[in-house]
DNA sequence: GCCCTGACTGCTA
DNA sequence: TTAGCAGCCAGGG
């Protein structure tokens, strides 16, 4: 049984380049809508392996701009990485959801993802 | 098993 | 748009 940080995990690595999510829509897609919070410790922790291939900038909250309180990486260093790949921010910060919001995933593909693991 | 912490969210003002 | 508040979930000590 994978843990929950485990599934995190594999979500985020299926958001695509030029796409964002929000920490919500992470954890709705793991069936716990109310577990943002724990979708942002989980990639919190990430923050020390550079190894890993989880795209952890894709991944902004619900308003469409970034908030990290992390002392290694600044909020103009993600929107940095993010504009890279595509994603346009305005001048306040805030990235068009519309447009650049991630669908999520299907139910058969996230449970073949889950299943996986 | 209890308590604390955290890169969040939605609502109200 | 920003600020304050309470509810949420999982992992670590």
């Amino acid at each position: 049984m994978p843990s929950f940080f485990d599934q995190v995990y594999a979500v985020v690595r299926q958001i695509p380049p030029g796409k964002v999510a929000s920490y919500g829509q992470v954890a709705a897609l793991l069936g716990h809508p109310r577990a943002a919070r724990t979708v942002g410790w989980a990639l919190a922790a990430l923050r020390g392996e550079n190894d890993s291939d989880v795209p952890w900038q894709r991944v902004i909250n619900s308003q469409g701009r970034v908030s990290i309180r992390n002392m290694e990486h600044a909020p103009e260093e993600q929107q940095m990485l993010l504009e890279a790949e595509g994603v346009e921010f305005n001048l306040n910060g805030y990235t068009d959801w519309q447009r650049f919001g991630w669908a999520g995933l299907s139910a058969v593909e996230l449970e073949a993802l889950l299943a996986a693991l």
